[in-house]
DNA sequence: CTGCGGTCCTGAAGGC
DNA sequence: TGCCTTCAGGACCGCA
């Protein structure tokens, strides 16, 4: 579920919220959804938020972070004592000092709370960062015509561009008409140079709006509250619909086992 | 190196 | 009503 906006999203959320607490309990619900020992963190403060890909970065003292990667269903909440309130995904609770808590819900117990040192965290594990001054037109260029994988393959490969999932690969691909099956080094300078841009227009825009929330509403912000991006989706789950730009029908086709939605006019 | 299918889980939706 | 299949935002692993 979340990828970079709603990530981003959750740790801008946090940051105003958090810094400086220190962590007084840990309630581990579901065995396998915390990495690592709760002693280590417990009394550490909670010096910064950072995010890398997907990957959310909670900073701690002495060379410590708590990593969660949210995988489909992940969700963090940050309850206020009189609000809290845990559900029956519930798998971690981080309680705070000041009485407020950290919440993480996972329906499908794919996703992790990590304890691990930050200085073996390797960046290089992880792709270019949209939205940095390592975004170029001219790194993500060097990225796809060294790739004989389908650019929207590519576009989801983590180690090559952090932070793109599926909902996000189509519809960058869609606004920069490029067919996501077309083999990335085919790719001509004009519409790598256009990806470039959709990408990032279409993150940055995903991030003003919240992120996406999608039918099974996984995705909240830390508030709880829905992201708005959804509304503005132009092919993600709009199979039989008709294209935004040339009225023919929106098609729903399989990559490597996902669903990939395209209009086959408009993405050559 | 690449793609493919299976795997970790739970739940919703649709067909019959 | 109930049973079955398919699908779901991620990522890893083994295999060809």
């Amino acid at each position: 579920m979340p990828e970079l906006p709603e990530v981003e999203t959750i740790r801008l959320g946090l940051i105003k919220r958090i810094l400086g607490q220190k962590i007084v309990r840990v309630q581990v619900l579901e065995k396998k959804a915390f990495i690592g020992s709760v002693k280590n963190i417990l009394n550490q403060e909670i010096i910064n938020v950072e995010r890398r890909g997907k990957l959310l970065r909670i900073f701690l003292d002495h060379d410590l972070e708590l990593q969660v990667h949210f995988k489909l269903n992940g969700q963090i909440l940050y309850q206020e004592e009189d609000l809290f309130k845990k559900n029956k995904y519930t798998r971690v609770i981080l309680f705070l000092e000041d009485g407020s808590r950290i919440i993480f819900n996972d329906m499908r117990k794919f996703g992790w709370m990590k304890v691990a040192k930050r200085d073996l965290f390797k960046d290089s594990d992880y792709g270019i960062e949209p939205l940095t001054k390592y975004f170029t037109v001219k790194n993500l260029r060097k990225v796809v015509i060294s790739s004989t994988k389908p650019i929207k393959t590519l576009l989801m490969d983590q180690k090559k561009i952090a932070g793109i999932g599926n909902i996000y690969a189509c519809e960058s691909l869609f606004q920069a008409r490029i067919n996501p099956f077309k083999i990335a080094k085919k790719l001509t300078t004009n519409e790598i140079d256009s990806l470039y841009k959709s990408i990032t227009n279409i993150l940055q825009c995903a991030i003003v709006k919240k992120g996406s929330s999608m039918r099974d509403e996984m995705y909240r912000q830390v508030t709880g509250e829905l992201g708005e991006y959804q509304t503005q989706f132009l092919v993600y789950e709009k199979e039989g619909e008709k294209c935004f730009r040339c009225g023919s029908s929106i098609k729903r086709l399989k990559q490597g086992g996902r669903s990939t939605y395209c209009c086959k006019e408009c993405q050559k």
